[in-house]
DNA sequence: TGCCGCTGTGTCGCAGGAAGATATATGATT
DNA sequence: AATCATATATCTTCCTGCGACACAGCGGCA
């Protein structure tokens, strides 16, 4: 069998919500978004390419992201993803659901 | 295909936690253990039985919880789980890690 | 020119968990 | 006995995060 990382698997359930926040603040590419998402979460959330790419096509695939191929300042070909009027409606709806689990853990975990 | 729920996947990687917490405060059988879950979180979580036995095998094979076949007051054969010394260490391990996650989306949709 | 090396994107297969459907056992009820 | 309700268990399917890998394009450098 493959060797398993033993690092828990962190952003289960997240990412989509991860992902479509980071770009309501500004267009960005794939690594880019990761990149960013590392930064800010200090560390706590690495994105791979085995999960960020996929990620990025469903995304897309389901219209909340439309991708486009540019170049960067390196004058690298990227492909430049913005959110589209259904994403940010579909942001607000993933915001109010992860609201709705961190109070509902809460709950349980300090319900004496 | 199957039809599938359109409710999210709302306890995604936080079911062990829940668990862990509930056999906290006191002994449980299976059933008991959800429907607790269930009344604590308003309803926000309402675990399946497909979710809810295959996790307490789990956390029993983990040796974080431990499972007796008693009687409850109806005169019932249910197995009943304590948490074990170990459980308790997962327990604090696991909300630890929790804190993390929310810190870490927080920062996220914060960020502007 | 040819060879690296780096970056960005993409793919493949696996592992593990949540859930619906279904099965089984057992006690209570009629 | 037949039925119903409760509790446990399992089977299968779907989803998703991930490691490993492939590959393309560009710059640097001998």
């Amino acid at each position: 069998m493959r060797p398993r990382s033993d690092k828990a698997d962190l952003l289960r359930g997240t990412l989509d919500l991860l992902v479509l926040r980071t770009l309501e603040l500004r267009p960005l590419h794939g690594v880019a978004i990761a990149e960013r998402i590392r930064q800010v979460t200090e560390g706590t959330f690495v994105v791979q390419p085995g999960s960020l790419f996929p990620a990025l096509h469903r995304l897309e695939h389901e219209a909340w992201i439309a991708g486009k191929w540019t170049t960067n300042a390196e004058k690298r070909r990227v492909k430049s993803y913005v959110l589209t009027a259904a994403g940010r409606r579909q942001l607000a709806a993933q915001r109010r659901e992860w609201d709705r689990i961190v109070t509902a853990v809460a709950q349980v975990l300090e319900t004496g």
